[in-house]
DNA sequence: GCCAACGTTGGC
DNA sequence: GCCAACGTTGGC
């Protein structure tokens, strides 16, 4: 069963527009037990939401998780923290904001939203469709004005 | 730049 | 084991 998340990444840090220029990358630097729990949830094949916090503020892209979490090379030493591999999909463009996300009825419960601070967040499927369905709407609203 | 939310640390 | 102090995240 394909699970879906969302991914955070402060866009000066680590921009979508990297990792389709790396083509992969180790999704690295998560220091907090819950994100942690979740990176260990992910499978092979799973689809991440990535998110730009602080300055966007909006949902950019997909990505996918080609490696399982193993022990993170950046903690010196600390084995509490892991890592997984993901590669991107797609874009999402145009992208979808916080703001559209906190308007829309049907992601009242989303994880982003719920818990604000967390990095990386469990998705429904649901949420996660919709979320690009947003995206897609937009793009009708700009080809179909007459 | 401010501050609310919330996780972590450390004294007791 | 409680809780106050402190640090970090991230929206505004």
């Amino acid at each position: 069963m394909v699970q879906y998340w969302l991914i955070k990444s402060e866009p000066f840090k680590y921009p979508w527009s990297q990792l389709l220029n790396e083509g992969v990358t180790m999704w690295e630097g998560v220091r907090n037990y819950q994100a942690r729990n979740n990176l260990k949830s992910m499978k092979t094949g799973d689809l991440c939401l990535f998110y730009h916090s602080n300055e966007g503020k909006e949902v950019v892209g997909v990505a996918k998780v080609v490696k399982e979490h193993y022990p993170d090379p950046t903690a010196e030493g600390d084995d509490r923290w892991v890592v997984v591999d993901v590669v991107p999909v797609e874009a999402v463009e145009p992208p979808v904001s916080l703001a559209e996300i906190k308007q829309d009825e049907q992601l009242s419960e989303i994880g982003l939203i719920k818990q604000m601070r967390l990095s990386v967040v469990e998705l429904k499927a649901a949420e996660f469709d919709r979320i690009l369905q947003i995206s897609a709407n937009k793009n009708d609203a700009n080809t179909s004005h007459s």
